[in-house]
RNA sequence: GACUCAGUAGCUCAGCUGGUAGAGCAACGCCCUUUUAAGGCGUGGGUCCAGGGUUCGAAUCCCUGCUGAGUCACCA
């Protein structure tokens, strides 16, 4: 990498970094380093008059410095935390060569700098918790500045905010952020308390494939790709249903997956093209009886989470407290509306959805109006988590049809501030009936639903050998680690979102610009006043880039004799 | 996809109705042996996102593009 396109503390650094091998400092070691100790361990376990921890290593960053002479204190960040460490000359070199602390420690060490250090803890006159530190390894130099965040009593100072920044360079934002480590903390604890709920209750974690056939289990658009050997198109998964139904047919009684899913779909603060969802699903059981188990669920995971089932999210207080009230959808828009929709037909919904002003289109179906109503009128006012029951059964073509009316199913949606979270079945087992219902999705599409089902034949299959009755229920992590931390975009609860490639301009090599006969010392003055390519230089007027790189030299005082407008001429000839 | 806002030093941000680019932190040099947003004195650091246009003169005004965020549309 040339120099010219360095910022000046990355040349500093560099410079260090070299000057620290001269000294025979290799500055990343590849020995194991054995700290006995994290920061906050240490921070909790010193009392002063045990006088305890007085042999211990930590290592970790450097995150702030102030030097003070022959004396210094220095923030050290490990996985856990901050500790302070206070090093003094004499301590630190008890010998004649100081080397180690005026050179190495405060001249060539930075702020990003990962040491390793050994030294006994005491606690400083103004009360913090130090370690004084006896030795100092180098662990990892760094070469690029981080962002400078300060804090004093609870207020943040420059605080690392860019969501740019914050998203492409997750790795900083982990650094200098700790409150961004935590959320990913909590959904680890989420997935894990889910997880032990369910294998508490015998059932089986399963991987079923990414890659599908036939992309099936939900209406999206999927990802395509080709597999060679094959020379077959597959899918990416869009959801796992179809797969875990067909386990439950193979004999298992309660199987789940925390999977990734792929839809090729608009983007916002809710959505991202790879999400994780949880699906579960239990023989025998109806959507009755996965009501209650998600609720308990949810109020378990708050719990583990909070300490207590209430969760701000946004300006809402919502609490997670089993149980949930239960709503039909029919009930909801009579509630949201006073229009009673029970029975009508697809001409009188139409009149409703006009009466409303609900935009739709010739395509839609009644199931689909239905869905078009609650959602513009109902969905966000459901703040408290509400099951939603009894959805049409035109967009629920895996359900099964309610036992007390066939013109609805048993599904449920979980609502929570004013969003879906849950997606739950009493999951329709009847082949006869299920190969009707794709052959439905079939005539949606030939009516221009590009999202409607593909018939999965080997689905209908599997279910004519017999699958028990079964519940099944959907839960998306990344929203529900969205509404435990309170976080309002799904792009703070994943490490590293969707995001548009960062386009790096193409640079020519030095070769190239030396074969046109520009002299050495000139070639980044060329690159920096804007030409990186020589076929871009070819085009430029030579008067213009004798102007800007003589320019430049007498800006920058590079002190270069400057070439003639001759001579410029022939490099472009 | 449409609209709105934003892009200036490593980071956070000023920069008015066009007139030589600023601050704090960070960096560099010097001083300082218990500081904590350490302090004091001094110094350097910029393709003002990119490309066009208007103008004697553009970070600033206009157009186009790029990237991000928000709202909507689409979508669970």
């Amino acid at each position: 990498m040339s120099t010219l396109e360095l910022s000046e503390q990355e040349i500093i650094r560099r410079k260090s970094l070299e000057e620290l091998n001269k000294l025979g400092i290799n500055a990343y070691p590849a020995a194991e380093y054995k700290n006995t100790h994290f920061s906050s361990e240490i921070k909790q376990k010193f009392d002063p008059e045990k006088e305890n921890l007085q042999e211990v290593s930590i290592a970790g960053r450097i995150m702030s410095r102030r030097i003070m002479g022959k004396a210094s204190f220095a923030e050290i960040q490990d996985a856990e935390g901050r500790i302070q460490v206070y090093l003094n000359r004499d301590d630190l070199c008890p010998g004649e060569d100081k080397t180690l602390y005026n050179t190495v420690f405060k001249k060539l060490l930075d702020i990003g700098d990962i040491i390793g250090i050994k030294g006994h803890v005491f606690i400083t006159k103004v009360g913090e918790t130090s370690i004084h530190v006896k030795e100092l390894t180098i662990l990892s130099k760094s070469l690029k500045p981080l962002p400078i965040v300060k804090e004093k009593d609870g207020k943040t100072y420059d605080a690392f905010t860019d969501p740019e920044m914050r998203y492409r360079q997750r790795y900083v934002d982990l650094i200098v952020n700790p409150q961004v480590k935590e959320v990913f903390e909590k959904r680890r604890t989420i997935i894990k308390t889910m997880r032990e709920m369910f294998d508490d209750a015998g059932y089986l974690e399963v991987e079923t494939p990414i890659l599908q056939p036939i992309p099936g289990g939900a209406s999206a658009r999927p990802f395509i790709t080709h597999h060679n050997a094959l020379d077959i198109p597959l899918y990416m998964r869009i959801a796992n249903e179809l797969y875990l139904k067909r386990l439950i047919v193979g004999g298992y009684d309660g199987v789940y997956e925390f999977a990734k899913d792929f839809r090729n779909e608009g983007m916002d603060r809710t959505h991202n093209p790879e999400f994780t969802v949880m699906e579960i699903y239990v023989a025998y059981k109806d959507y009755n009886w996965m009501m209650e188990f998600t609720e308990t669920m949810l109020e378990k995971v708050a719990m583990a989470l909070h300490g207590h089932t209430k969760v701000k999210i946004g300006d809402n207080e919502v609490d997670f407290k089993a149980p949930y009230r239960r709503l039909t959808m029919i009930d909801a828009i009579k509630e949201h509306t006073g229009i009673d929709i029970s029975g009508m037909d697809e001409t009188q919904l139409r009149t409703v959805c006009d009466e409303l002003h609900i935009e739709i289109d010739e395509t839609f179906g009644k199931g689909k109006m239905i869905d078009e109503i609650f959602g513009e009128k109902c969905e966000g006012h459901m703040i408290q988590p509400t099951f939603i029951t009894d959805y049409p059964v035109e967009m629920s073509p895996l359900c099964k049809k309610h036992r007390d009316n066939p013109d609805l199913t048993e599904r449920f949606e979980l609502m929570v501030n004013g969003k879906e979270l849950c997606n739950a079945y009493t999951e329709l087992n009847d082949p006869i009936d299920q190969l009707d219902r794709f052959q439905e999705q079939m005539k949606l599409s030939e009516k221009g639903d590009d999202e409607a089902m593909f018939i999965d034949m080997d689905f209908v299959r599997a279910l004519e050998y017999g699958m028990p009755p079964t519940s099944g229920m959907g839960i998306g992590i990344d929203r529900l680690t969205m509404f435990m931390t309170g976080q309002d975009s799904i792009q703070d609860v994943l490490f590293f979102p969707q995001m548009r490639p960062e386009k790096k301009e193409q640079v020519d090599t030095d070769e190239l610009f030396a074969e046109l006969g520009i002299p050495a010392e000139w070639i980044e003055v060329v690159r920096k006043t804007g030409y990186n390519k020589v076929s871009a230089l070819k085009e430029a007027k030579p008067g213009k880039l004798f102007q800007d790189i003589c320019g430049y030299n007498k800006k920058n005082k590079l002190g270069l004799t400057n070439p003639s407008q001759d001579d410029v001429k022939a490099w472009l000839a």
